[in-house]
Formats: C-alpha cells, structure tokens, sequence
DNA sequence: GTATTTAACTGCGTATGCGTTGATGCATTG
DNA sequence: CAATGCATCAACGCATACGCAGTTAAATAC
C-alpha cells in the first residue's frame, strides 16, 4: 500500500473530523457567516456539517482553547462576540508580539531569496491599492504579516500572534471601508522589509511597533466614530 | 461509580469531569509527576484517573492547546520537553508580555489597599529568603507575579502569560537550586512595586523588562553550564 | 543475515445511548 | 399582579461500542 509517499500536487493529510470541522467553523466565524453573538447547539451544527456531536464537541474545545466560542452547558456554542475593550487587550499584546516577531526576522539575516515571498505580498499590496482594492490589499497585508512572523523563527510567537489575529479579523474586515486608502501603511511595510533584508532588529522592531500603535489608534477611533460596540 | 459525595468544608463546584481532569493532569506535569517525554494511552490516563477515555480526550486538547502535552495517534498522549530554544522562545516573549501587565497595572492607579495581596507576597518573598527557603520564596514569587499580571485588567494577558509560565515552571524548580540566593531578586520587586503603588507606568515596565532579561540571561546560562539540554 | 510482504493486533476516531442537570413555562398562592 | 415552586423536557456529559488505520512482528524470499 506504501506506493512512493510523494506526491505531486498535493499531500493527502489524514485530517480527522475534529480538525477538520474546527477549521471549517473558525473560518465561518472569521467570515462573519456564524455572527457574534450567536448559538448553535451541538446537534445543530453537527446536522450542518454532516458529522456525529463527538467531533463537534471536539473541535468546539479547539475554538474555545482559541478565545473564538464559549461553551456554555445547556446554551449550546457561542460565537464570542468583541467589545472594544476586547480589542483594546488584543492590539496591546500584538503591539509587542509583532514587533519582536520583526525583530528576531531581521536578527536571523535571511538571505534575500528567503524573503521573495514577503515582496511578492509587497507588490500585491501595492498593485492592489493602486486599483483600489481593498479587499486584496487586505488579504496581501495579512499574507505579509504572516510571512514576517513565521521568519521569527519562533514556533509559539508564530502562535500565538495568529490566534490574536484571528480574533480581531472580523472587526478589520469590517473597518476596512470605513478607513482612508492605506498609503502610509504600504510606506511602512516597505520600510520594514527593508530592515529585515538589511539585518537591521532594532530599527524592525521599532518600525514594526509604530506601525501598530498607529494602527491600533485608527482602529479604535473608527470604531468609536461609528459607534460600534460589539462585533 | 456515581456515589454521591457530600463534603462539609468545600463548595463542590459543578466542574466537568474533563476540566477536572486537565487541572490534575497540568499538576501532574508541573510538578513533574509526568515526566517529560513520557507517553500515556487515553486507556491508560483514564483508568488512572477512573473515567473513561471520552474526558481524556477532552482534557488533552485542552492541555495540547496549552502547549504542555501533544498528541500523537497511535503513540498516545505525551507530556513536551522543553529544550533550551524553546526557553528562549519562551522568554523572549515573557520579557515582552510581563513588562505590559507591570505599565497597565501601575496605569490604573490603584488605592493602596487593592495592592496588600501583593505587600503579603514580597514580605513573605523577603521572609523566606531570610530562613534561605527556596521552595516558599519560590512559591511567593509565582504569588506575587501572577498578582500583578492580575492587576492589568486584562483578561487575555492573564491567560497567554499563565500559559507560558506554566510551561517553564518545571525547568524554573529545576534550577532553583542551582542559582545563587535571589537577593538582586528581592530588591527588584520591591521597587517595581513602588513604581505600580506611585502609579509610574512606564518606570513599572522598565524595572520589569530588566528583570526579566536579568532572569532569562541567569536561567539559559545555568541549564547550558549544567548541560541540560531537554527537561 | 537482510529485506520485503503480509497478517494480526493495538489504539484511536466517531457514533450512539443513557442518565443527569438545569432551563422554561405554568400554576398556585400571597 | 407578582413571586415562588413544581413539572416537564431539552441538551449535554460521559460511557461504551465498533470499525478502521497504522504499527509491529513474524514469516518467507533472496
């Protein structure tokens, strides 16, 4: 049965259910398709996605273990829903987190070949706020936040910094047409992979922490402009 | 199986039968009870514990979420040995998170009285270095830390900054014999103190983050001088 | 003796059933 | 009319059962 292991387009991975419907219900709820606030029973979502309670169950301790859902007995899953204060915790954490994440990047001076990935993100970010779209651009930012962390090196920063991310997805996918065209933010991210190619930590560090903080304070303030409490 | 137990003293809280048992298993492998490396079938841990496989495998997503054991199907569940790259990881990312709990603590300028828990636990650390008690300082130590992560406000920094500590406590009773009486120690966590009652966040943050890059230097030379590579 | 195939077994993933618990609505009483 | 107690039932916690997959060991071929 061990026909040659390698295949070509694609590894066939022995996902179990668990995995499997955890993945597909934290992509709903970053999605917004399961809205905050909302609750599923167990034998509801299990009906929806064709599998017995037991992976349900499973994958429901996953999202939880994760901040996405709350388990409450005879109340079903529920979606968690953000205050601002919530987001507040969050930025304050990824304001320190990202930043060392940049920090170690630039510390391992990757050859640049090793980087093309996070210029490809550049390129389409730029491509994509050249046309305006900002859907794009916000799929490529988060492709180059990703590819940054993961050149930490640090397996539990890569972690941890996605879980907090995923978490605060839902409220930037909804201020992304609220904010001004993110000119400056391009500016920035170029100014930080420079650094990162030029080995530079500590300027890395301190360009990635700015740009945080200033995006945290945008984020914020829409949020209070527009009066959204809970999301 | 389901005798009823009544205790006099003790509220028995309605706690599941899996958060149960993630909360034995984590003492377990703190205390090193379940030594690193080694490997438990759910069978196994569930005779062990007297409840079936179903908890267990509950409460070992939880702990695998939690960084402590992982899962390997058909190998059973295994408790993780930390190496020295993964205190550094570690480390590296307490020397960033702990110094935010110590600013958001003292920014919230607390009345003298909220902060007697925290008085308690640095006398009871100066008490015990006196009669050379390592185990109580230590203990005090944890008590007074995990006070003042406390004291941020900020649920989710509770969280990831337990979660890390927990994971190196083991090597940090490791080492405490090993290192030299925590005086310098002492010192520091009284001023950092200071600075939270005088409310003077950005000296709290400082005293912190010194403290800990003080604390990670000691630690990462005592396990290489002693050759430790896997605990 | 080494390598390869096969067969048996062990451990797990998932489903399902049962007993328990707590939420909800209605009735009864103040 | 409000408050409280009771009955009913839905949802879940946990145990158990079953089938499959991966691992190991044995046996055979080279």
């Amino acid at each position: 049965m061990n026909a040659g292991k390698v295949k070509l387009a694609e590894v066939e991975k022995p996902v179990s259910q668990a995995a499997r419907v955890a993945g597909i219900l934290q992509g709903m709820i970053t999605n917004n398709e399961l809205p905050p606030g909302s609750n599923y029973l167990e034998a509801e979502l299990g009906e929806m996605l064709g599998v017995s309670r037991t992976p349900i169950r499973e994958a429901a301790v996953i999202l939880a273990s994760r901040g996405l859902v709350e388990i409450r007995p005879r109340h079903g899953i529920r979606v968690l829903p953000l205050t601002i204060a919530d987001m507040v915790e969050i930025y304050d954490i990824l304001i320190e987190l990202e930043p060392l994440a940049a920090f170690k990047a630039a510390e391992r001076a990757y050859p640049e070949k090793d980087l093309c990935g996070l210029d490809e993100s550049l390129i389409q970010m730029e491509s994509a706020l050249k046309r305006e779209d900002r859907k794009e651009w916000a799929a490529a930012d988060d492709r180059f936040h990703q590819g940054l962390v993961s050149l930490s090196g640090s397996r539990r920063l890569e972690e941890v910094i996605a879980m907090y991310s995923t978490q605060v997805h839902r409220v930037r996918l909804l201020t992304l047409y609220m904010r001004p065209l993110p000119h400056a933010s391009n500016e920035n991210h170029r100014a930080l992979y420079d650094a990162i190619r030029n080995a530079e930590p500590e300027r890395a560090r301190e360009l990635h922490h700015e740009h945080r903080v200033e995006a945290k304070a945008l984020l914020i303030s829409l949020l209070e402009q527009n009066n959204l409490s809970r999301f």
